[in-house]
DNA sequence: GCTTGACGGTGACATTTGTCAGACGACCGG
DNA sequence: CCGGTCGTCTGACAAATGTCACCGTCAAGC
């Protein structure tokens, strides 16, 4: 039997998860947690064998929860399961040690095998998000960038920024212009779309 | 036994709803479509007791669809299930005809539960999300309105939304003015999500 | 018939945003 | 110890954005 940890944080799409791994006979669904917080609590009371994160969750997203887990409980294999095929996301997961990047568009089968070939010591990539991650390079936004361009994401204007993060207006532009042209964007909004599209906030 | 018609984009939860589903003995899955084109087709086909639709996907969103589907099939009841409880996704849900409206968020075995009190002829509507759809009020903005803010959302210039409605500048400008204003928002870049959050666009 | 509102437009204006050049200290690798 | 990068800041400038006042047409409603 394979045990496994289930992070989701959409109880419905959680239980009918638990319902379709419920038909193999060879995998059992131990624990389930709704955030990166739960999901290492949980972790820790059931040491499951594999842990299925989803990523973008309120309370902790699923990527460094993963690092969490495989830190606490290095016999636990990580595996993500998200809606987003972002190459940014990609790449930081496999940094924080996961063995298994799945996109929920592909079909509901190789959820189970993908389980399996895990367990087996497989790591389980979709070929062409792997493609894209690499030819994609990585993150060329400095951290303080980042910072900014993910405090702009909620329609912010410089002076809000500047002061949540404590920086001049003038800072704030300068970092927002060389993220714009790091980009490139026409402008804000576009500089935050591609960054979110790559997985870069 | 109740058919029932299932319409998602994401494979793997459609999967796992179908599966979810399966556990029920009067319920039986006779369709699934991952569009709101493909779902017209396939009710067409199927002549389902009910049509489960998600409403954000590629290729026809599922609220059209579901008015598409209840003029060719008047027996078939139309059921909405999104992860967004927008208080405007469910008025223009009511208004095409849907008799359920439910949210990823709330437990699995709602589901079951939800299609059979369909089945019974009773409407099935989170009271919290009916009270944020009645004290929220309609959609301020005129058609124009969401015409222009629908087109900024992507980050495009006011030169750019002009050339593609057909406007001239100052008018797209004046469209933005009073949108950010009905908003009460301090820039487009807000103003687009509110009106986001509302289900306006 | 008159009013109202949506639609489309113009022109002027203030504010915000984006860009550039430059300056300073910190830190890191060679 | 020297060059490069990062972070922080300033000041100045051009371009884009947001606001306002105002004008016209047209259709719907009282």
């Amino acid at each position: 039997m394979i045990k496994v940890l289930l992070v989701e944080d959409q109880a419905m799409v959680r239980g009918a998860l638990v319902s379709l791994l419920g038909l193999e006979p060879d995998i059992e669904v131990v624990g389930e947690a709704a955030s990166g917080q739960e999901a290492l609590t949980v972790a820790l009371e059931t040491k499951p064998d594999v842990v299925l994160l989803d990523i973008e969750m309120p309370g902790g997203d699923g990527i460094t929860a993963g690092a969490r887990i495989r830190e606490a409980l290095p016999a636990c294999q990580v595996m993500i399961l998200t809606t987003f095929g972002r190459p940014g996301y990609l790449r930081r997961a496999m940094e924080a040690g996961a063995v298994a990047f799945l996109v929920k568009d592909s079909p509901a089968r190789e959820l189970a095998a993908a389980i399996r070939r895990v367990r087996d010591g497989e790591r389980v990539i979709d070929p062409g998000l792997a493609a894209a991650a690499l030819s994609a390079g990585p993150n060329p936004l400095s951290p303080r960038e980042c910072d900014v361009l993910a405090a702009a994401v909620d329609g912010s204007t410089v002076g809000d920024i500047a002061v949540r993060l404590h920086l001049s207006e003038g800072t704030v532009r300068n970092y927002l212009s060389s993220a714009i042209q790091k980009t490139r964007a026409r402008n804000r909004i576009e500089a935050v779309q591609r960054a979110q599209a790559q997985g870069w906030l």
